[in-house]
DNA sequence: GGCCAGGACACCA
DNA sequence: TGGTGTCATGGC
């Protein structure tokens, strides 16, 4: 499986080159940007992040005392803005009694306490949770998302149904524990994921299967 | 105008 | 354990 992974790697790196995750400023904003962006297109987790950005909300001591009303209004175009103020509050909740907001002191837990910790959290589930452990607090966790699911399904990889910690536990069992390669190859599964397949032949990903893993993305024109 | 996007949770059988 | 409904906006 090693070198299955790594050669998918590679093909993924050769095609799409550096991706540069997280598309965030600070830690603080990944944890934010990571409950915003459940089940929706970052780029309407964009406007909500710039909204948050011009309020000059984007801090753990000012977002705790924003109000809800405010905050609904503020990430609303990101949907489901009801339940997300929720989980943003629960989060700034636990930061607050707990660490008196100071991030760096949570983020600087061992791997598996933060992960533990982060799952108490309502609103954080294994996804949301592993995202902020590699990519705000920079531990070596690979991020499982419904683009791997997809990928790996359709290269024969996976089974139909998704089971987070299976898939994790491939990459985990297989590759080095490196916080730069779970961080690169996640964000190019992604990237992967919203690509258009018009390459005649397929792209170098693609032929890795006998199957094209995105055949409804292939234009015939 | 319809489809879908970088999930999590509650509830049911 | 697995399946389903709910949450919602904006881009394509």
């Amino acid at each position: 499986m090693r070198e299955k992974l790594l050669q998918l790697y590679d093909s993924l790196y050769a095609e799409y080159g550096p991706q540069n995750w997280w598309p965030a400023e600070t830690p603080f904003e990944v944890i934010i940007g990571a409950i915003l962006v459940q089940s929706t297109a970052w780029k309407n987790v964009d406007h909500a992040i710039k909204n948050l950005k011009t309020a000059e909300l984007l801090t753990p001591e000012r977002l705790c005392e924003c109000p809800q009303d405010t905050l609904e209004a503020l990430i609303r175009p990101s949907g489901y803005y009801r339940v997300k103020t929720k989980k943003i509050q629960a989060f700034m909740e636990h930061l607050r009694i707990n660490y008196r907001n100071s991030l760096d002191a949570l983020l600087a837990k061992d791997q598996p306490t933060l992960r533990e910790e982060l799952l108490s959290i309502y609103g954080i589930g294994e996804e949301t949770a592993d995202s902020i452990l590699l990519y705000a607090a920079r531990k070596p966790i690979f991020v499982v998302d419904a683009y791997t699911h997809r990928l790996f399904t359709r290269l024969g990889w996976a089974e139909r149904i998704y089971h987070y910690g299976k898939l994790q536990k491939i990459f985990m069992d297989a590759l080095p524990m490196d916080a730069d390669l779970f961080n690169e190859y996640h964000a190019l599964i992604v990237r992967h994921g919203k690509a258009t397949c018009t390459k005649t032949p397929k792209c170098s990903v693609c032929t890795l299967s006998q199957q094209c893993p995105y055949p409804y993305l292939v234009r015939t024109s």
